[in-house]
DNA sequence: GATGAATGAGTATTCATTCAT
DNA sequence: TATGAATGAATACTCATTCAT
């Protein structure tokens, strides 16, 4: 009994660690551009030394999917919950908590676009980077269902999900953090987009390409 | 005054090269993400030495600056022909020039992210890509009003940009360049929001925030 | 007395522990270059954690030193076992047993070509390689008169030695295990090498120098 | 014209530099186990920086390997010019001639027995390291002819150069250099050895194995 | 005694920048 | 001006050793 608490208290302990320096990494990567950030700047933040970092991690690269999925999970839930509300203006809300939570957590965003715009770290963290991104898409899915969308919901997801990211590569500028005046100006784009999706069903005059 | 006309040729003769090397870059920048394109490949590529390249930059951020202005250039004047065209349907091909452009020279998109997500290369090249962003932004506006929206043109411009650019950002992904597929899709994707942005004037719901 | 017997008991744990780790080395050892093995490979293989090695052994280099000794006492009791033969084509033997042991050993000939050629691992480590050196090449010593060579025998072990390890040197190849080819090869060159060792008395030319 | 020359200046300078390089390594990989040689020492000892070696050199692997032929390539001509010489003695002379070239550049030793034991530097560089030693080999195949032995040359040509390099394992001992008596005794192992293959057609008795 | 997390000096390698020619 | 060799600080990562529990 004694035995397992022992182990236990360590893995808790471990455990801890593990957090304390991945929560460190991230609040850098919310700093400067995620490819900036240094082993020995995470170490020196987190205030452990380099090897106790690979005793966590075995590359920056795990630690770095570590981080992402982490934020990625925290948004999937986020917008879970927004998405129980079926009360009118649900719509709204959701495209809110994503704007809200991403002009919070930089660093996820800059990951994503990182990874999207052609970053490759490893070969083996794309596919779990892959995962989480059609998590969130497949939570836009839904979320267009409430602004009464209910054919080509994919594509009207994709579209929700980029227009909402461009919203903020446009306005969230590092790393003295986000003024309130921008602050404000990226929820009043938020706000006009949304509104615009809502009129998506509406006719749109002719939609031939070229 | 052949003295004036040697000292003309020599200044001819060092803007070619300096275009040289420019354009060089600009060309590696294409096929990788720039922040690994290294002075060396650029010298290597455009025959000169890499001494050669700091004779006409100080140093490589300014080199980028430089590539990053020129591209910056080149859509404003593919923008401007295009609002020059007040036929119908003239906001689509507008919209439709920019991502066209932007899905042919992922680099250009790629610093602007860069920068715009956080990335400092020098304090004084922000100036420059301000006055650039502000002068596409500009046209943006003009754009807008092609779609007949001419209340809080400052505004929907913003999120015009925005939202073209969260499609880039989405569907643009590097180095082997777009298969034809993504290129499609980001056409739809570019398509219906265009579509959308039509219907901005349409009401909207309840437009209050929070 | 019960004190005694627990003392004893734990003695004999100890020992047994000791045995344990050194093994473990041993097996490692045998499977890749020496200098590839690292502590936490050894305590993970033998089921201890780091800290108890350094319970056990001061230092790695202590480590190696104790197997190589292991390895030593092996060899010079097989030795000494073919020495006991006294029957016709001993001498041979006694020189087959050597390669046989080597071969199958590899790793107690790496940490030998090691030591010779010029690594230390610790001062206080030489000594004692140097005494059980010294032990090998005394049973050499007996093993050359099995060949009738009874003036100079001292030259004439170091000789002996000298040219199967050489032959060890030249034909034994790692990680991967020996191929049988290669194994029939250096036996061949051991059976020739012994052979003309047995003429090693018959006149040979001109001996000086030089 | 002075254009040429002065590119072939920088030509030899640049191969000067090279030589610097190679040479300085060559001394440390005399002084210690060539696997203990860092990039830094060697840049320290040759008074360049580190970069500067990678200017000259892709990798470590790479100058290792350069070293190396380099010293294969003096043995080989060494063995070349001492073969020509016909007269009686020739043999053993040759066979004093690799010894007294080993022992005055144990680092080639080393770094053929690091291969040869099983130390794997690059995947490309084993080809070339093949071939040099397959040259030699070829020379000793030239060297027991000398000896009279005229049948299974190639397995002869194996076994003294393995009876040499054996000596060479057993007798020299890094890193003060070796002493005059430890030459002394190499050189009379080598005469030894060499008489005892100059009788390697001599009836040698049984010859069967096992 | 046993543990295994923490340490930090050490490794090879890269690359923007400088400067003598 | 053009050159390209030299520089060295910076990078991610390793590993023998220590020590609090």
């Amino acid at each position: 009994m004694a035995w397992a608490t022992f182990a236990q208290l360590r893995r808790k302990k471990r455990e801890r660690r593990r957090e304390l320096i991945a929560e460190t990494a991230r609040e850098l990567f919310a700093q400067k551009a995620f490819k900036e950030v240094t082993v020995r700047e995470i170490a020196r933040a987190a205030g452990v030394s380099v090897g106790t970092i690979y005793n966590y991690y075995s590359s920056v690269g795990e630690l770095f999917v570590d981080v992402f999925l982490e934020n990625g999970r925290e948004i999937i839930q986020l917008m879970d919950e927004a998405l129980e509300d079926r009360n009118p203006g649900a719509f709204r809300r959701v495209c809110q908590a994503y704007i809200l939570y991403l002009s919070g957590n930089i660093m996820f965003f800059q990951i994503m676009s990182h990874f999207i715009i052609g970053g490759v770290l490893s070969e083996d963290a794309r596919p779990k980077l892959n995962e989480c991104m059609r998590a969130v898409i497949d939570r836009f899915e839904e979320t267009v269902r409430l602004a009464g969308i209910h054919t080509n919901t994919r594509i009207a997801a994709h579209t929700l999900f980029s227009a909402l990211n461009g919203i903020m590569i446009s306005y969230i500028r590092n790393p003295d953090g986000i003024s309130d005046e921008l602050k404000q100006h990226t929820f009043r784009l938020t706000d006009k987009m949304t509104s615009i999706f809502e009129s998506w069903n509406a006719p749109a005059g002719p939609t031939q390409v070229k």
